[in-house]
DNA sequence: GTGACTAAAACGTCATACTTAATTGGGGTC
DNA sequence: GACCCCAATTAAGTATGACGTTTTAGTCAC
């Protein structure tokens, strides 16, 4: 997977990033927290230059805004960039998973039928020959409790399309979606196997880029992506 | 408007920081160029504290990849978290603004109708009221070259679009439509005035919002959507 | 030619001294 | 008693020198 993000990288202020940033994306300093350097400087044993290049770090994510004379206090959960890989993975980990599972279903929604009509348009033969690859590799391991390779075919296959779209800001989204995908298959706990009208879609949708029908592999995606809101109890709207 | 991001903030690290963003997310060091601190540290006159923040939070930006023995290296654009507000306006500010303003609309234009039906089912009596205000400030400074107060209506209105929607994801993209609005508005540079058809869709959107109507609130801002991508020659999927 | 060992280069960490800005509170004035 | 100004304090910001660690590369022996 990706280098940043999980488990503690290397270096100290990774280290000190991955013990504050879950817990400050966690509610456990609630906004307008006070952390004072020198304090967080005893508590995790390190030097001053390794609590403030980590300081830096959850700055620059807006999880918190450093003043002089007052310390370093926690920002309001609606100022964070939600977008950043990491706040993603450790909003994921922590208590309101479930809200922000529903968040990016939602955004999901929105932006893959989208990337796929683009993706039809766009993709090359290479990324067509990848798409049907992973359908039916979908297909093949939709039996039988083959969940994790399920996964890993599922996984690619959106981000595929994503990449194919052309279209930068979409294909960023392909992590979110793993995360999503993992978090649904791991924590939803699904000891049944994958529903069949869904791996259809997903091999229609291959078929769809496949043929150039832009509306066509739109469509079909937002049946999918329905399906997901579905299992998440979200309205169709 | 956002205390990050524009200007040199305050703080030597950011003054740092707001000369090597644009300079890497303009291309002027290719992925795989070195750069080394110490190199930095003279030619900003600083110190390697400041520097090393100031690479701590590039390297959160997944701009840069800090190794040792090696130094600090440029990575792909690819890799880059293309939703940090601050590479959004770094790149706006720099050469290639015209792809990024087009990857940015395509990306509005898959969000935002959404977004618009979702707060036609759950926007507050407030909100409401606030859109119909934004969509009659629009309509009043739709002629006679007011194109700023205009713009700032617009911005609003998309804002609260976005934050009726109820998902944190959607309201995230309220800096980016107002950073799109503004380089349309200011670049493009329209002496003329608004399309009213353009001016008109706003309003119905409103009363569609205020009607709880999320169907004709989706699709009316669709259409937005596609005028915004018509004015920038990106064919209609 | 292959192997291991060594040396150097760059970042990473620590400790400390000093600087700067903002808040607080005291004292003075009106 | 209310208000304003100034100074003291506090915590972040900056600078600097020393040392540790990892990775690359080069050399030397076999």
């Amino acid at each position: 997977m990706d280098k940043q993000g999980l488990g503690a990288g290397q270096g100290l202020h990774a280290r000190v990033l991955d013990s504050l940033g879950p817990a400050i994306t966690a509610g456990e300093y609630p906004a307008g927290s006070v952390l004072r350097t020198d304090e967080l400087e005893e508590r995790f044993d390190v030097s001053r230059s390794v609590i403030r290049e980590a300081i830096r770090v959850l700055e620059s994510m807006n999880l918190v805004a450093s003043r002089r004379r007052v310390g370093v206090t926690v920002l309001p959960a609606d100022e964070w960039n939600v977008y950043d890989p990491r706040v993603i993975r450790w909003r994921l980990a922590g208590p309101d998973r479930p809200r922000q599972l529903r968040s990016l279903t939602v955004l999901r929604s929105a932006v893959e039928p989208a990337a796929a009509g683009l993706a039809a348009l766009r993709a090359t033969p290479e990324q067509c020959a990848e798409l049907t690859e992973h359908a039916l590799g979908m297909v093949a391991t939709s039996r039988g409790q083959q969940l994790d390779a399920y996964l890993v075919h599922d996984i690619a296959f959106h981000r595929v399309i994503l990449r194919a779209s052309g279209n930068e800001m979409f294909a960023r989204l392909g992590d979110v979606v793993a995360e999503v995908l993992t978090g649904r298959t791991h924590h939803h706990v699904m000891f049944t196997d994958p529903d069949p009208a869904a791996v259809t879609l997903h091999v229609r949708v291959a078929e769809a880029v496949r043929e150039r029908d832009a509306a066509r592999a739109e469509a079909l995606t937002r049946e999918i992506a329905a399906g997901a809101m579905a299992e998440l109890d979200i309205l169709a709207p």
